[in-house]
DNA sequence: AATGTGTGCAACCGCCCTACC
DNA sequence: GGGTAGGGCGGTTGCACACAT
C-alpha cells in the first residue's frame, strides 16, 4: 500500500508547457508567491497541472535570473570539485552557482562534462588497445578518478584545498587521537614527494593521496632504519601506542613477510584505513602486487567508506589492474599502492600512493 | 530523401525527510 | 507517537533536434 498520489494522475496534463501556461504560472506567483503550498497552485491559477511540476517548472525555467547554457571553465572547475568531494548532490552545487539549477547541472554533468574530462580515455582505448575499457559505473570510482585527474591538472595536491587530502571533513573515521594528530600536523609535511619507482619507468607517479594509517611500536635498541631520512611521520608516544591499540582492537600485521627489513622488533598496527591496503613491504619489490583480487576487494570495501557510496558491484575494479614486474605493463590508468614509510620511532605515518600509467593519459 | 544513431534537455517518477495534525 | 501531506531531491525517461549513413 503506497501511498497517495499529489494529484489526480488521470486530470492533470504532462509534457511540455506551453507558452500560455509559462505566463500564467509566472504571473501568479510574481503577483502572489506561491502560498507555501504547491499542490494547491495549480487549482488557484487554473492550470491542470501537478503542483510538483508547477514546482519544477517555477524552479528550473520561469523564476528570475535562471541562467541556461553556457557554463564557464570557472563553472566546470566548481562543478568538478564539488563532485569530487560529496558526490552527486546537485543542489548543494547548484547552491554555489547562482542562476544555475540542480536540474541544469545535473544534465550538464551527465551530457557533457563527465565526458568532456573522460572521454580522453575513452579515445585511448578506441584508438588501439585491446584492453577492456574500465567501467566508471561506480560514482566512487569515478570520483577518484576525477580527484586524480583533478589533482594532476591544477598542480599538485597543495593547491587544491577541495582535495581529499586537505579536507580532514571528509576523512574516514579514524581513532580521534590520529584525527587530532593529522590536524595539528602540517599538511604540507605529509604531503609525498615525487617518486619514481626505477622499475616502472613508462608508469608516471603523479600523485599520492591519503592513506592508511599506520602504527607503528618498535624496539629501538637494534635499529638499523632505513627511513630515517623521512621525518614527516607523526610521534606519538609509547602509551598512546597502547591505547590505539587497545581501543582499535587492531592486531600485527603489515610487514609480516618482507625479508629485507630488521622486522623483528617491528609491531605494527592498522589503526584506520583510508584507501591503503598495500602490504607497504611490496612497494618496492619487484614482483609487485600479483595477489591483486583481494587487494582489490578491500579497496573497494575502503573506498565505499571513504566516499560513502553506495555499494559497488563486485566486478566494478575489474578495469584496474595492479603492479607487475613487467616494465611493458599494460596496467589501466589507475593503479593504487602504498607507501607507509615506518618511522624509526613510535610513528603514525599515513601515505598512500596513487600510480598513473601515462601510456593510457 | 529516408532512416538510424547520438545528444541535450525538460520533465516526470518515486523515494525520503519533515512539519503538521 | 503515529499517520499524512507537501516539499525536496536524485535518477531516469522521452522527446526534439542534429548529424551520419
Amino acid at each position: 500500500m503506497g501511498r497517495a498520489p499529489c494529484c489526480d494522475k488521470a486530470n492533470v496534463k504532462k509534457g511540455p508547457w506551453s507558452p500560455e501556461e509559462d505566463v500564467k504560472l509566472k504571473a501568479y506567483i510574481e503577483k502572489y508567491g506561491t502560498g507555501g503550498n504547491w499542490i494547491a497552485l495549480p487549482q488557484k491559477i487554473g492550470l491542470k497541472r501537478c503542483g510538483k511540476s508547477c514546482r519544477l517548472r517555477w524552479l528550473n525555467y520561469l523564476r528570475p535570473n535562471i541562467k541556461h547554457g553556457g557554463f564557464t571553465e570557472e563553472e566546470d572547475n566548481i562543478i568538478l570539485s564539488l563532485y569530487i568531494s560529496i558526490g552527486s548532490r546537485w543542489s548543494i552545487i547548484a547552491a554555489q552557482l547562482p542562476g544555475r539549477t540542480d536540474n541544469d547541472i545535473k544534465n550538464y554533468w551527465n551530457t557533457r562534462l563527465k565526458k568532456k574530462l573522460l572521454g580522453r580515455r575513452k579515445q585511448q582505448h578506441q584508438n588501439g588497445s585491446k584492453d577492456e575499457l574500465p567501467t566508471l559505473s561506480s560514482s566512487a570510482m569515478e570520483r577518484l578518478q576525477l580527484h586524480m585527474q583533478l589533482q594532476n591538472q591544477q598542480g599538485g595536491i597543495q593547491n587544491n584545498p577541495l582535495s581529499l587530502f586537505n579536507n580532514p571533513a571528509i576523512w574516514p573515521k579514524l581513532h580521534p587521537l590520529i584525527q587530532e594528530k593529522l590536524i595539528q600536523t602540517n599538511l604540507q609535511s605529509l604531503n609525498p614527494q615525487m617518486i619514481q619507482y626505477p622499475n616502472y619507468s613508462n608508469l608516471g607517479l603523479f600523485q599520492q593521496t591519503s592513506s592508511s594509517v599506520h602504527l607503528q611500536a618498535q624496539n629501538n635498541n637494534n635499529d638499523n632504519d632505513n627511513n630515517n631520512n623521512n621525518n614527516n611521520g607523526i610521534s606519538i608516544s609509547k602509551e598512546q601506542v597502547e591505547e590505539l591499540e587497545n581501543s582499535s582492537g587492531s592486531s600485527d600485521l603489515v610487514n609480516n613477510n618482507n625479508d629485507n627489513d630488521n622486522d623483528n622488533n617491528n609491531k605494527t598496527s592498522v589503526i584506520g584505513n583510508f584507501g591503503g591496503l598495500i602490504n607497504p613491504s611490496s612497494v618496492t619489490k619487484s614482483e609487485g602486487y600479483s595477489t591483486g583480487m583481494q587487494r582489490v576487494l578491500s579497496f573497494q570495501a575502503e573506498l565505499n567508506e571513504l566516499l560513502g557510496s553506495d555499494k559497488l558491484a563486485g566486478n566494478e575494479f575489474e578495469g584496474i589492474t595492479w603492479w607487475s614486474n613487467d616494465p611493458n605493463t599494460t596496467a589501466s590508468c589507475w593503479d593504487a599502492a602504498s607507501n607507509v614509510v615506518l618511522q624509526s620511532e613510535n610513528s603514525v605515518t599515513t601515505t598512500t600512493t596513487m600510480l598513473y600509467n601515462q601510456d593510457y593519459a
